[in-house]
Order: structure tokens, then sequence, then C-alpha cells
RNA sequence: GGGCGAAUACCAGAGUGGCCAAAUGGGGCAGACUGUAAAUCUGCUGUCUUACGACUUCGGUGGUUCGAAUCCAUCUUCGCCCA
């Protein structure tokens, strides 16, 4: 059976380094599961893969998308699925990495199928938000989809949006189109959790902030700014380097910025990550650890297979 | 040496007799998550495992008062001003 390795962690942790390390010991691409690398133009700010690392190890999914480019995690998994099949054909293992959660489940998991919402739905939505209020589109979805009315964050405007949206769009309660079900998949996976203590994780995001801003982050996100309202670039590190155009912000505050959302989402990531019982952690640094742990597991696949 | 002002929870900073365990912001912690998810949203943040409950706080000490973060005295520290 086929076997899909996924790399998983906090930002900064050291994904893309374990994960050259384990493409190059099995013989795998790389599959990018990062919602911002996907964007071209975005190469400091999200911390993509060095060039050189690029031409080491043949990549997907980084730099691929246009700033305007609509995407989502449903998206993502009918890519990555019709990738991987073709794929799977000349490799046995494939490596994917990243620490977009939503697209990690997508893949490992699944998600539903949603009609994508059309952009007239959308815009008057969006505009019903604005000008009527949170609190009427939660009076419209309590009549459209009570049951989902009754769980939804009602708070959250993004949720109760998409959620009038889908209701509007396809005349059923959203919740109706909602399986709850994981979708089989042709190959097995193996999730490698990586870790390492907060304090020294925050540490590497200070760091790698520094660092960051040392590379050009500043002049990258100057010649983003005319496309700054595009939802690709609501994106930790170039927000912040945009307040410090508007004066808003001096440099050494937008940095102290950019690690502190750092820290938020990674802080995120792994409140995510720990739901999920599937996945075996280890220290980015102790690659034997992991390779042994891949090995017995692709050993005992392979013995299964057998018999 | 003299005059004035300030000291509040992790930080900044409101509060100037009861409605104060103490606004607000920052930071921290925890959580949610099925379609732009590095997004968006929520809760907690003096102690007591839970509290509509109890206890200890607003520089120190001592007072006034039924009641003090708030008033008085005094001490300490810091800032400013006059010498």
């Amino acid at each position: 059976m086929k076997t899909l390795i996924v790399i998983l962690g906090p930002t900064a942790v050291g994904k893309t380094d374990l994960s050259i390390k384990t493409a190059l010991r099995y013989g795998s691409p790389i599959i990018s599961c990062d919602s911002r690398q996907m964007y071209r133009g975005m190469k400091i700010g999200t911390a993509a893969p060095s060039d050189e690392l690029l031409n080491s190890v043949k990549h997907y999914f980084i730099g691929n998308l246009e700033l305007s480019d609509y995407y989502s995690a449903a998206m993502f998994e009918e890519e990555f699925m019709a990738l991987s099949s073709s794929l799977f054909k000349e490799h046995d293992t494939l490596v994917m990495c990243g620490g977009s959660m939503m697209y990690i489940d997508a893949v490992c998991n699944g998600i539903d199928e949603i009609p994508t919402i059309s952009d007239d739905i959308r815009a008057e939505a969006v505009n019903d938000l604005e000008c009527k209020g949170l609190d009427f589109l939660c009076q419209e979805l309590k009549e459209r989809d009570p049951a989902l009315y009754n769980t939804i964050d009602l708070k959250n405007h993004k949720r109760v949006v998409h959620a009038i949206e889908v209701c509007r769009q396809t005349g059923r309660p959203f919740s109706e189109l909602r399986t709850n079900s994981k979708k089989e998949r042709p190959f097995n996976i193996i999730k490698i959790g990586l870790n390492i203590p907060r304090e020294l994780l925050f540490e590497c995001i200070a760091k790698r902030t520094d660092a960051m801003i040392a590379e050009g982050l500043i002049e990258e996100s100057r010649g983003l700014l005319p496309y700054r309202n595009l939802n690709s670039l609501n994106t930790v590190g170039y927000k912040e380097i945009f307040a410090y155009f508007d004066g808003i912000f001096t440099l050494e505050e937008a940095t102290e910025k950019i690690k502190r959302n750092t820290r938020v989402y990674a802080k995120k990531q792994l409140t995510w990550f720990k739901r999920d019982k599937d996945i075996s952690w280890f220290d980015p640094s102790d690659t034997d650890a992991v390779f042994k742990h891949i090995d017995s597991l692709l050993k005992s696949d392979a013995i299964s297979t057998c018999l």
C-alpha cells in the first residue's frame, strides 16, 4: 500500500529541514501544505523553502497561486488527490509538509461537498453584514437552519456569513450538507508531529522574524503593498509591516507584533493538533527517531500486505 | 535644606468614602474551528480544585469612619521645582 508521510507542527519548529531529509531518504517529492507559501511573491514573510532547497527536492504547491486567486481547503483536497494519485505511480511514499491545519485535515479526513459560493451571493451576504448587521444574519440563519443556529458561534461573523451564503445558494440548511464522515483514502497516512518546548519555539520565532527583516521583508512587503486588501496578504508578517508603512507602528513595534502574532498562531496550531490522536510527536532534531518510526510502520504494512 | 507631585493587579493606566477584586488597553493562559483558516471568533487572568460563596489586596505603619484604593498622620521610594 502507498503511504503518505505528513510532517506537521507549529510554525518555525523546523518542518522544512526535516521534510527535505525525509524526502531524500524515501525518494519522495514534497507536497507543501501551507496556505500562504502557495502564493507567489511572499517568500520571505512565509519562510518558504530557499531556492537551494527547492532545487534539491521537487516541491509542489509553492508559489503556484496569484495573490488574487481564490483558494480553499476543499480545492487543496481536490488538487492534492489528483496530484498524489499520479505521483504514487512512481513513488511508494510521498511527503506532505506544512502547518495549515485545515488543509491537512482536508487531505487526511476529507471535507464535505459544499458548492462554491457565487460572487453575487457572496457580495450580497457581505453587504448585508455591513448594512443590516450580524444580528440580522443570525435571525435569518435561525429560520433557515435552526440546527446550525444552535451550535454555530454566533459572534463569529465569518462563520455566520458563510452559513447564510450556503443556505441562500443551495436553498437548503447548511447543516444538511455536513456529513461528519471521514473519507477513506487509497493510501496509508503517517502523521509526524514536530514540537519543542514552548520557550525554545518562541525563541525560534523571534530569531526567524529578525532574520526575515534582515533578509528584506520590508522590501518584499513594499512591493506587495498594492495588494494589501487581498486575503492572501491578510497574513502575519505582512499586515504588521503594512501598519508600519502607515505610520501606525514603528519598525520595532511592527517586529514585536509579528513575533507576538506568530506565537499566537503557533499556539493555535498546537491547540488544533492536540485533538488529533493519530499524530506521533518528535523533536525535529531527532531525525533518527522519526526515521525509525516511519520505517517500522512501513515495514509492518509491508508484512500485513504480504499476508 | 525647603516646596510640590506621584506610588493601584504581570505591565501601562482609570478609580479619589459604600455600586471595587478594582474600568480600559497591552501582555499571558486556555479553547472553538467543515470553504479565502497565517483567517475568524470565544473564555479566563489576586488566592481558594467549583462558586449566586469565602478569604487577602491598591508603597509601609497607625488613625478617622458603621464602612477607606479613596480622608488624616507619619515613614519609605521615585519625579519635578527652589536653594
